[in-house]
DNA sequence: AATCGGCACAACCGCCATGAA
DNA sequence: GTTCATGGCGGTTGTGCCGAT
């Protein structure tokens, strides 16, 4: 009911497209617009269905697409769209002009969820990611001393939750408030092999607070767990109080 | 040089939502 | 209210490329 045959059975022509099809599609698009795409390939003289036409313009013909890798920023803000998002590549899409929902999911499928998986399995070990200038960063008031402790500022919020705090407890060890309107799934915590290194208290699946040892947890777990803290909340700078 | 396996990415498929008839 | 056409979305597949063996 309700829906189109498929290109094969009316005898369209599927697989990759040539320059001559993509060169057809962009003509006819550019002087007519695509209103109707169903009526579209006929109009143009392709040998395509409408879907196929639609999806080789979003995905590849458009002139306001982004061609390229992904820059390191682009992913980190595909990876914390996912984490909020979940698999809503279009969505995600919305929030990265050029980028496309087929895209992004291809990148998500063949880089970051690899990334992500190992910064959850190997938290203690150096991260390969590069270090870029809107990353927050671990920062040691003395050049070459490990700061003994820390703590977080939060400058600023980035969704759209109207209300979220972190804030800083200085001691020893550091601890870390948190308040928020993003889901944190339970099994976050209990699948998290550096859980143990951490004193966790929740109040909630939103609001709750961690203290972590710093005799027990090394700079590049600490980085992690403040990435952890970005991604479920905000941003800002580690500043070193030695 | 040939083969194999993994990766990257374009394209397809099937389902759902929506709006018009 | 029902049926149908269409667009949009997410999951999956097909294929070419490249490095390792």
């Amino acid at each position: 009911m309700g829906r189109a045959p498929c290109c094969d059975k009316m005898g369209l022509k599927k697989g990759p497209w040539t320059p001559q099809e993509d060169h057809i599609l962009v003509s006819f698009i550019k002087k007519h617009g695509h209103e109707n795409w169903r009526a579209l390939p006929k109009q143009a003289g392709l040998l395509r269905c409408g879907k196929s036409c639609r999806l080789r313009w979003i995905n590849y013909l458009r002139p306001d697409i982004k061609r390229g890798n992904f820059t390191f920023e682009e992913e980190e803000i595909i990876i914390q769209l996912h984490e909020m998002l979940g698999n809503r590549w279009s969505a995600i899409a919305a929030k990265l002009p050029g980028r496309t929902d087929n895209e992004i999911k291809n990148v998500w499928h063949t880089h970051l969820k690899k990334r992500l998986n190992q910064y959850q399995t190997n938290p203690g070990n150096p991260k390969s990611k590069n270090k870029t200038k809107s990353e927050p960063s671990i920062t040691s008031q003395s050049s070459d001393e490990v700061p003994s402790s820390l703590s977080c500022e939060i400058s600023s919020i980035t969704d759209t939750s109207d209300h979220r705090e972190a804030d800083n407890i200085q001691a020893e060890n550091m601890v870390v408030s948190w308040e928020c309107f993003l889901e944190i799934d339970e099994s976050f915590w209990s699948d998290n092999p550096a859980t143990p290194l951490l004193n966790f208290e929740p109040v909630s699946d939103e609001v709750g607070s961690f203290s972590i040892d710093r005799q027990n947890v090394d700079d590049d777990s600490m980085e992690f767990w403040y990435d952890m803290l970005i991604k479920a909340g905000g941003e800002g700078d580690f500043i070193a109080h030695l």
